[in-house]
DNA sequence: TAAAGGAATGTAAGCGCTTACACTTGATTC
DNA sequence: GAATCAAGTGTAAGCGCTTACATTCCTTTA
């Protein structure tokens, strides 16, 4: 019964201290060359891999990074948080994801398991939770950055972009094609900074175009393909008859597209529909959806590149706000007459 | 400048000793009331959260099962593990994911990561990685579960289905309807059981039918729905045309299906296309794919089940295959004439 | 009434690492 | 040749928990 080796029986092995196996793993520099191939040797041997929290617990650092979504059952975050992670690892540290199901309270737990697993910082997604969780992560001194969302007002470093202003310019191109007749199709508000400050653009862009932004027709469901779809029905039944139907993602767009088959209308020509994400779905789906291209990837970089600084140089609080953009395609058309 | 509390305290605070602080936590039966409500009293004032590397180190389990699939940039795994995970939560434990992008290199990483930290379980996919692999967690005593494949001769447990015969019901369902070019996009072989399985379903079904399987019109490419319609563009270069085209999965039949309309090609009545999984999206292109229809979340179920069993009772190993179905709509459609 | 037993709690030895500090060595300088 | 210094290495004290074992204090039972 071969017992699992430590650091120890590396050491023990090749005539050194712990303290040298250990520098031969963390500062190789600090070692001569001798010494080292000797160690590494012993290592090779044995097969020795460090216990991570052992390691952690030594050296109150763990050079784990924690990162919470709202979910992973859709690739609204998947790219971001890829691309989050392709860049921590460049960095030399190491990604924990866990997924919220879009429920304050089961964030506020993840927060703490996270940090009690030693993660040296946070990513989260958008700004809008309780005071107690930012006060929390404040006492214990753990670095966090905001992404998906940017706020001025926010006291935690942020990198994400507008949504508001993102979805209230799509939502002037929507009016000045002459829609007049619009339903949205939105997340949950509730909990969700990112769907109301869409919902928000929406209703700016009524309202500066001189039209009745509080009577707006809104359907708020969850983020589900399936869930668009029966939202979509239910607003077609309004009278008059929306021509635009504004979604708050591009999952959401896809269900009311797909929808709008099934009850025999045609996009766009019957209704138009418009999402927001520019993931990979929208431009397959038929008609290609005209969505808010958001830069997902570059969201992610930048995030890592944040929090990093601020794990390690303590430096001052950076707040990022990148450019979107709006991409025309078939879902939306002017009205026509 | 507040200190992190510890258990110790904790301890203080509550005028008892670490031992009975940490039963408190974890075996309040051993612990009269009286005693349990000081302490937890104390826990709350101080705004105590165990740590986590400490008590793994400590009690040499963590209550955490780690797993790793492929990608995180589709749904394939999204729905399974998401009831993997909701199982292991009910069972105690917590879930640590990585994904490995298709590398075998950077899984056998991940797999030492992952027991590095501890892990008191692994979830893996598929069958076919390196037996060194295996004889390391064997070494280090890891109880294993893989999923979305099943292989009689596997020596861990298994929780999946059989790829070949699942495939080969489709097959013979498309050649029963009177297809004989048929073309295929697989994912890559190499390194890829199910992939494998697959294409060997739908050779194994063309010979059954006394065709050619040997001059098949195979095109290997990634999981991505735009390598889906790419591998389409070219399939239907080839003279004679194919007359359906079998998918390796739903996102490389979505990014065909995408691909037909614009070359200006009706699906199903110039070609037919196939899918694999039953992700959501299935039914929501247009026209809906017909596919393999499998039990994600009954898998992910199963799999908590079986390896949480592995790792409390060592129990003998269980291999459990689960049935798949085919799942008919319009993308499929009998040769006319 | 004393012995026995069980429930509640305490004591203290690690778990496998990192790192501050101390020490040894050999080269360099005056 | 003594003093100085840097590079390489070792010693040992924790990091914050769990748990085997010891202890205390009741309640039971003969």
């Amino acid at each position: 019964m071969p017992q699992i080796p430590t650091l120890d029986d590396v050491a023990l092995a090749a005539g050194v201290s712990t303290a040298t196996v250990s520098r031969c793993l963390n500062e190789k520099q600090k070692v001569s060359p001798k010494t080292l191939g000797r160690v590494m040797e012993a290592i090779e041997n044995l097969g020795y891999t460090p216990n991570f929290n052992a390691r952690a617990m030594a050296a109150k650092r763990s050079s784990t990074i924690g990162a919470i979504i709202p979910t992973m059952e859709n690739a609204i975050f998947a790219r971001g948080l890829q691309a989050f992670q392709e860049s921590l690892y460049e960095l030399g540290y190491n990604l924990l994801v866990s997924s919220s199901a879009y429920q304050p309270k089961l964030e506020a737990e993840q927060i703490r398991e996270l940090v009690a697993r030693g993660a040296d910082g946070l990513l989260l997604i958008g700004y809008e939770r309780d005071q107690k969780i930012y006060d929390y992560l404040e006492r214990r001194r753990i670095p966090t950055v905001l992404a998906w969302a940017s706020s001025s007002n926010a006291a935690q470093a942020c990198v994400g972009f507008n949504n508001q202003s993102a979805m209230r310019s799509l939502a002037d191109i929507v009016i000045e094609m002459g829609h007049r007749q619009i339903g949205v199709i939105s997340g949950q508000i509730q909990g969700n900074d990112r769907a109301a400050g869409r919902l928000a653009g929406i209703k700016e862009s009524l309202r500066a175009h001189g039209l009745d932004a509080e009577n707006l027709n809104v359907i708020e469901t969850q983020y589900e393909i399936e869930r668009g779809g029966e939202a979509f029905e239910q607003l077609m039944k309004a009278q008059p008859r929306p021509t635009a139907v504004m979604c708050g993602n591009d999952v959401l767009a896809a269900g009311a597209i797909s929808k709008a088959r099934d009850l025999g209308l045609d996009v766009p020509n019957d209704v138009s529909i418009t999402g927001f994400d520019d993931i990979e779905l929208a431009s397959h789906v038929w008609p290609p959806l005209t969505t808010v291209h958001v830069p997902h990837r570059q969201m992610g970089r930048d995030a890592a590149q944040v929090l990093i600084d601020l794990v390690e140089t303590g430096s001052t609080k950076a707040h990022r706000e990148l450019n979107v953009s709006i991409v025309m395609r078939e879902s939306l058309q002017r009205i026509k007459g």
